[in-house]
DNA sequence: TTGACTTATCGTTATGTTACGATACATAGA
DNA sequence: TCTATGTATCGTAACATAACGATAAGTCAA
């Protein structure tokens, strides 16, 4: 009871916060964001590099569009994903700080 | 085909972080990392302070145990945890730089 | 239009996660 | 010792998620 009396962040906040974790927390999508943060890939590219059919890596990538991470747009019969949430960069940067091939 | 070919982080590694990022997923124990980056505190206060049954934050607070985030220590009766991954600090600045209460 | 190619959606099943009550364990004090 | 307090564990039911095959939809070229 003698604690300072912070204010921490709202539960709702941190509710949208756990959404949006839950939604990163999974290899093929964390590929998928590491890749996109370097360069645009169409759908059949990221499938290929996480090694799952076409259809799963497109279901991987329409929800974390719906979640404001990414951004696609068709071109002729692909559709190339993009990265949206200027934010992304630096949370996978604290990944790979923590979680990246060590020296 | 065109694509530089950089080389990605490795899946298992991705997988490790997928599974600590959904540790990290859930809006109580949000909170208690929140909490836990500026004091120590104990089971009670940390269930208190997300509105929950003792028993529940315990749960919480070993899970985040187990995967290397916090430890514990008791004291008499109480257990109080703190901190253990020195990373957490950055990893919850990004979130809350992206979720925290706007100004 | 037809067929090939790429991406998206649907339905189902398997698996994982959460909250909860009940209960066990640990400690301090009477 | 017994009891109260604080923490941990267990079993279960509700719910969410993932992977998969099947199939639909969009685009291009013949």
């Amino acid at each position: 009871m003698s604690k300072i009396e912070t204010s921490w962040t709202a539960l709702d906040r941190l509710e949208q916060a756990a959404e949006c974790l839950r939604v990163l927390a999974h290899p093929h999508r964390l590929r998928m964001v590491e890749m996109l943060l370097q360069d645009r890939y169409s759908v059949g590219e990221l499938a290929q590099a996480c090694d799952i059919p076409s259809h799963m890596a497109s279901e991987h990538l329409m929800l974390m569009k719906r979640c404001g991470f990414l951004k696609a747009s068709r071109e002729g019969r692909n559709v190339f994903y993009s990265v949206k949430e200027p934010h992304l960069s630096s949370i996978m940067a604290c990944i790979q700080s923590r979680f990246g091939d060590e020296t």
